[in-house]
This record gives structure tokens, C-alpha cells and sequence, in this order.
DNA sequence: TATTGTTATACTCTATAACTATA
DNA sequence: TATAGTTATAGAGTATAACAATA
């Protein structure tokens, strides 16, 4: 019986209530679990998007993170003294540079990662099989959701 | 079959990870779909909590939200001015009052959560029975988790 | 004397505008 | 002349410390 197609709006608006309240709950529990209070949400942010796409210029890395490149400089230059990135001369523009996560940076990632996940892990763990199994599935229909 | 329970630890890391991310993705999106960018982030949350919890002192709003009692007293200043929300005196202890979001406020927050669940409920207009059963299935699981 | 809330002041983060170096 | 990045300066937002009113 494949009816959803079918069924009044009325009950997809309380399902995206339902869900919006629920993520977003959620997501303030993992946002408090940081590794570390002594880098700023967006030196940590940036900092994983260099991870995840790669090196970038600083503007390229501005746009990515929705500030202005005046702000990344100061973000650029924190993570830069803390030896979390390393800057490298851009191949053909001498105007441009390129940054990646350092070693150190890489680790620190990875720690935070470790860390969140390990709190998700043991509250996972008070949850039966079918409830598991729902998640499962879930987790990839948020993903999509979250591109779309 | 109920493998779960045996499953060694790492399964659950993995999907710990998975979980993690495209919930903290999915919050990010809704996020960026705020109502009133003249209220910032902290008002319209602050707002929110006197909405939810009833009426609160300022100290009662402050650790809610935690921040401190000097923060709160300037956002619920600005929320006032704004006339989103009201002040009465506290009825035994006259240090004290009692902060309640106003007919306009209890708007604002309405209209905010319906264009967040327009976004929402739009997408999941995309998805098919049985993807929608799941995510009612999860947004209960997810609740429990946040609370956990 | 302790507690609730506010005022005074400083720090962090981000923005816009102006500047330097390179294309 | 246009573009990438930085420096100078200003505006939010929050914190700590000091203060006033009430318990």
C-alpha cells in the first residue's frame, strides 16, 4: 500500500515538525560534545572544509564558508599560528596561496570527530536492534534531504 | 534475526559517524532558513524557551540558555523593546520578574517554525512510503537520543 | 549576609572600506 | 584596469567585575 503519495499535506507538516524538532535537538547535543574550547567554531569549520575538499585560496575558502575574505584572514591566520595549516605559493598566480591542514590539524579533526562520535556510540548503545535498524536506514534519507 | 546486540562496537561507531554527520548537515539547512534576520540567533532562541517553558525569570532564561545573567538582560531588553515580549512582577519576591513571550511574539515564533517546516515538508514530498515511514519511525528515536 | 538583576567595561568575531601586490 | 589578499576600523554579541535593591 503505497498511499503517502496520496495523503493530505496536513500530515507531511507534521512529520517536518516533528523531525525539524528532533534534529535539531539533536544537533545541539552533538554541538556541545567539542573537542576543543580553544578553537572557535569557524577556525574548526574551516578548518574541516580544507579537509574535506582539498586545498584552497583563501577567497575560494571564504566563499565555501559564507564569510567575507577580511574574516577569513583573521580565521586563516589563528589556525596559521597554532600550526593547524600550512600555506603553500599558488603554481601559476603569484597573488594567490594555498591551504591545507597541517599534520597537526589532521589529528585535531580526527579527535573531534573521535569525540562526538563516542558520545553518539554510547547512547546508541541503549537502544534495541529494530531501533538501530530504523536509524540506519534514516541516517541515509536525512543525507539526501540535506543536499537536496 | 537479532544481531544487533552482538554486533562488535565498531558497527556502531560506523553508524554513530553516518548518523552524526547528515543530522548535523540536515541542521545546518534548516538553520539557514531563518524567518527575521532583524532577530538574531540568541533572541529568537531565548524567545523560544519563555514560549516552550512558560514564564521564567531572567536568571531561570539565562541559565536555559546558557549565558550569563548580564547577556540575558540585554537580549531581553532588545526583545522588549521590540515588544515581543512582557515583563509582570514576580508575585512574592519583588527582586524578581517574570518574562513571557507577547501576542506578537508567540507570532513570530509561529511564523519562523512555519517557513522551517515549508522547506522541510516540500522535500519530503520527493521522498517515497517507505522512506517517510522510516523518518517517522527515526524522529522518535532522534528525540529520545537529544534527551538522553 | 546572600541573592536577583542591572550597569560598566573589555574581548571575540565578523563586516565594510581602503590599501598593496600581481595579472 | 581587474583581481587576490591584507590591514584599518567599526559594529554585534557575550563575558567578568562592580553595583543597587530586596530577601
Amino acid at each position: 500500500m503505497t498511499y503517502a503519495n496520496d495523503m493530505p499535506l496536513a500530515a507531511d507538516t507534521a512529520l517536518a515538525s516533528d523531525l525539524r524538532m528532533s534534529v535539531m535537538r539533536l544537533a545541539r547535543r552533538l554541538r556541545a560534545e567539542r573537542t576543543d574550547s580553544s578553537m572557535s567554531i569557524s577556525q574548526l569549520a574551516a578548518l574541516a572544509t580544507l579537509d574535506r575538499h582539498g586545498p584552497l585560496t583563501p577567497g575560494e575558502l571564504a566563499a565555501h564558508e559564507r564569510v567575507q575574505p577580511p574574516s577569513m584572514t583573521r580565521i586563516v591566520a589563528s589556525l596559521e599560528a597554532a600550526e593547524l595549516l600550512t600555506r603553500t605559493d599558488h603554481p601559476t598566480d603569484r597573488r594567490q596561496v594555498l591551504l591545507a591542514p597541517s599534520r597537526a590539524g589532521k589529528d585535531l579533526l580526527r579527535e573531534d570527530r573521535r569525540r562526538r562520535d563516542a558520545w553518539l556510540a554510547k547512547r546508541l548503545r541503549d537502544l534495541d536492534a529494530a531501533e538501530l535498524a530504523v536509524l540506519r536506514e534514516a541516517a541515509a534519507v536525512l543525507e539526501r534531504l540535506a543536499g537536496a
